[in-house]
DNA sequence: GGTACTTTTTGACTTAAGTCAAGGAAATGT
DNA sequence: ACATTTCCTTGACTTAAGTCAAAAAGTACC
């Protein structure tokens, strides 16, 4: 729903726009670009797990997006600020290509397909984003955790959720921090609702959970 | 800064776009539309105050964004979902024009000038929502409150900003609630900061405002 | 002016969630 | 197997901000 890496990926890279990327590797922890850093191209994820994210003075984080594979990051900012606002760190080894600006806003211009797909790609970032402030703004912590569980949850009675992050991450990914995360799974679990065993999250009640999130 | 009317908007529509629009009144309070609406067409705002929320099924509100003249709304979704998941409703009498979504990408594809002013909007308007994303998750109602003011403060030492809305609208642009928003100003005021009469805040002391907030 | 309505402020209270600090548990390296 | 570090959980506490209710201030309409 909008959250983290489950949301809705744009399927690939069009023709004519794919040559134009070049291969860059990110080892686990490196940073793609960093905040005030210049915005000269940006990111299509082939593999791996990059979050993005902002800062404030302190150093507390607020995570923007999470991006797998088919997703982009700093696809807007291109077109519109000569430096990146936001932080972009891999979370896992990464394979992306990397687009160069100038590149690319010849290509669009030349090629309105080009354009048409960039229009579509900015557009569902937007939804996105508008999805994200409802969730922070409208749903407590508990919401969130439960939309992300259902979001990877086939749907039968019971079902299995393998995190496949930190649970530290997973708290960036939904808006707080690592202690209210383990509070709530812990409560969760004091009602029958999930079972939490390390990475794995079984979820014992699925209807009881999508209950709790239409209402 | 992101922040309500203030922020940045494309300074008008391109040649050979405006001619697909044709012009819809809209008096205050009147919807423009609602959600689940089909989403055939978005809107540009010539005059007027056009407010785009998110409603929960208590019916609490979540502000996505303000627009005045100048602004766009319904542009992201009509590239990408068939209904409209927000609402968007008129503050004060406003004229928009209304632009057909078949038209419009008709018009897109034949024009690569058209497709790129569609690049640039989108893309500012993602820029517009992550930062209200890390200002809802990381600034407080104060800081929030403070950033607002200063967007609409020349910078000299003394100046005035006049609310031109009702203070439980700003509250709601500011993503908080009017009790919240009363308290935050009283309190301001008694640390001399600004001085509230009615729908006229003196701020006082524009240097310890600024400060607080690059902190 | 006075009535009715809306908006704003205030007070008292509740609550979700953040902070700080300390144990445990896992994972990692040697 | 051990030490070391990182991660997760728990407890106790704080706090910002929401809720509910009622008073006060504004505004509009006869």
């Amino acid at each position: 729903m909008g959250e983290a890496k489950g949301y809705k990926q744009v399927p690939g890279i069009p023709d004519g726009l794919k040559e134009l990327g070049h291969l860059k590797h990110f080892r686990k922890g490196e940073m793609l670009f960093s905040a005030q850093d210049e915005a000269d191209g940006f990111y299509y994820v082939e593999r791996g797990d990059i979050r993005v994210y902002k800062m404030d003075e302190q150093g507390r984080e607020m995570e923007v997006v999470r991006l797998g594979p088919g997703g982009f990051l700093g696809e807007a900012i291109v077109f519109v600020s000569p430096s990146f606002p936001v932080y972009a760190q891999a979370m896992a080894h990464s394979d992306a290509l990397f687009f160069d600006k100038k590149k690319v806003i010849r290509k669009m211009e030349a090629d309105p397909r080009i354009a048409k797909f960039f229009v579509d790609l900015l557009a569902r970032k937007c939804v996105v984003l508008s999805d994200r402030i409802e969730s922070l703004g409208l749903r407590t912590v508990r919401q969130r955790l439960i939309r992300y569980l259902l979001s990877r949850c086939s749907g039968e009675k019971k079902c299995v959720v393998e995190l496949r992050t930190k649970k530290g991450e997973l708290a960036k990914t939904l808006g707080t921090i690592s202690e209210t995360l383990s509070r709530n799974l812990k409560q969760m679990q004091e009602e029958g609702l999930i079972q939490v065993e390390g990475n794995r999250i079984s979820i014992k009640n699925c209807p009881a959970l999508r209950e709790e999130i239409l209402i």
